[in-house]
DNA sequence: TGTACATCAGTGAACGCGCGTTCACTGATGTAC
DNA sequence: TGTACATCAGTGAACGCGCGTTCACTGATGTAC
């Protein structure tokens, strides 16, 4: 049963693709491992020929997640100049379709209060992804002062992920649609 | 070893308020039933004399963390009129104390993403507390039209759940320490 | 280029452990007379 | 008021289960000659 080095690669990397997706869906803790396996199309007893242990895998997908947020920031910024791109970064993160597919959205507002608890390794990557996202819309808002700049910059990333986790706990569904679009236009006023 | 009612109904309370305190401080699926009657000088078997399930317990927990939270806002707005009510309570929230005593803080920050994933009667329990807090903050807005009251309450709202939030993420102390300055500093500015 | 052997990705069963939950037992409290 | 008995909070061991991890085994691939 062996495989070409070039397979071996690929079900390494099919791992940890669906590892990144099923922890922001379900929670890291509550993800088991023979779950990924399965959902990679194996099984339990192959996971430690590609990784040393869970730990691993957790570190090696939430720099993947880590990774895709930075590209959507950067993708939705690179579509306007100023203020107004960080806007189309607000305008895409604050919407229905975000809050309601946790797998393929923001790691922070997915995994924000279980990565806060997760070891050194796990929150140097995200506090990584996270100063990344302060500078990509830092350097939108540099018509203020460096300073300034930060300052909002990190105002408005606070508040996304606030928003995008309060419109996840909100069970009613008119609440959790106002507090986006509230957010979204108070964004939109400084 | 039967207990007076009133012990009875003492111990319940003690359950309830280290379970409390527990749940954000280490998770709530992440903390065991076993610990949990330990720290209440208990031993395992004992929980189901006064609740049904760890459900149960973790619903009446959520819902004493969420009047904590609410008591806290309330408190710390009713020192001032206005908007520098508003201020009181994200001075009293952004603070190091804060960001580092997981287990009397805001409950909406400690298990945010936690609690998105929760049964029907925590997430409606946690929501109802949502709306209280904008309402708090809402009424301190009142110069503006009751809409862009509500607005901004849910603005800051957002950014003070995602500012501690990343701030416990960042295992970088400068860094945690900025995310709470600026969005402090911010949300004085508006 | 063809053959013989070592490698190692993946399988599937097993492990020790901690989890939530159950249960027989205990003895101090509350109640009925 | 005093006594006899039923109640039930708390104990501690056990349960079934799923977890992360280990391991003997397999057979296709890569390598050495």
């Amino acid at each position: 049963m062996k495989k070409s080095k070039i397979e071996t690669a690929e079900t390494r990397k099919r791992i940890i693709v669906s590892a990144a997706r099923e922890f922001r869906e379900r929670g890291i803790e509550e993800t088991s491992l023979a779950e990924l396996m399965a959902a990679a199309g194996l099984t339990d007893g192959g996971f430690y020929r590609h990784f040393d242990s869970k730990a691993q895998l957790v570190q090696e997908s939430v720099e993947l997640a880590v990774d895709e947020v930075i590209a959507t920031f950067e993708n939705a910024a690179g579509r306007s100049k100023g203020r107004r791109a960080v806007m189309a970064v607000v305008e895409e993160y604050l919407t229905p379709e975000h809050r309601d597919n946790l797998a393929t959205g923001c790691i922070l507002a997915a995994n924000g209060s279980e990565v806060a608890r997760a070891d050194a390794a796990v929150r140097e990557r995200a506090t990584a992804g996270i100063a990344r996202l302060i500078d990509i819309l830092a350097e939108r808002y540099r018509q203020s002062s460096d300073r300034l700049a930060r300052q909002e910059a990190i105002g408005a990333l606070s508040a996304m992920v606030g928003a995008l986790t309060l419109a996840r706990v909100a069970s009613d569904a008119k609440l959790s649609d106002e507090i986006m679009q509230a957010t979204r236009r108070q964004l939109g006023r400084v």
